[in-house]
DNA sequence: GCCAACGTTGGC
DNA sequence: GCCAACGTTGGC
């Protein structure tokens, strides 16, 4: 079992919409290490939802439901998709300010890598952020 | 809206 | 295969 984190601009498809729907296909990955996370997720794999550029925080925990396959969204066969499904809105959303302020999670890939979509969590990560969450 | 970070592209 | 130019992302 492995932990993710992706991001979403809320305005373009947010936890909302991705509940609405109630299964999200994770289309539009065009990045190769975000692409090796998508082929990397396993069915049960827990992932955070987290909205940039307006919120900036995590929202939401969503479970995967389908692993990787052909991007529907384009012909080109390096690029891939998963299915997620919502598990949880967080009673208390974690911002990027929280994070930030949490010496425990300063190696999170969210930080390290600010601009990749789809990163791995670690498993003491993700029981901070939920215990924050559920603060 | 600006700009830093960083991935990608293309000329050599 | 290097590296400059360019485009995109995302925090501020």
């Amino acid at each position: 079992m492995n932990y993710w984190l992706v991001k979403s601009e809320p305005f373009k498809y947010s936890w909302d919409d991705f509940v609405n729907q109630g299964t999200g296909v994770w289309d539009g990955v065009r990045n190769y290490q975000a692409r090796n996370n998508l082929k990397a997720m396993q069915v049960g794999d827990l992932v955070f939802f987290y909205h940039s550029n307006e919120g900036l925080e995590i929202v939401g925990l969503a479970k995967v439901v389908k692993e990787a396959y052909q991007d529907p969204t384009t012909e080109d066969n390096r690029w891939v998709v998963v299915d997620l499904v919502p598990v949880e809105k967080l009673p208390k959303t974690v911002t990027l300010k929280q994070i930030k302020a949490d010496e425990r999670l300063k190696d999170i890939g969210l930080i390290k890598q600010m601009r990749l979509s789809v990163t791995a969590i670690k498993p003491e990560e993700f029981d901070i952020i939920l215990g924050l969450a559920h603060d």
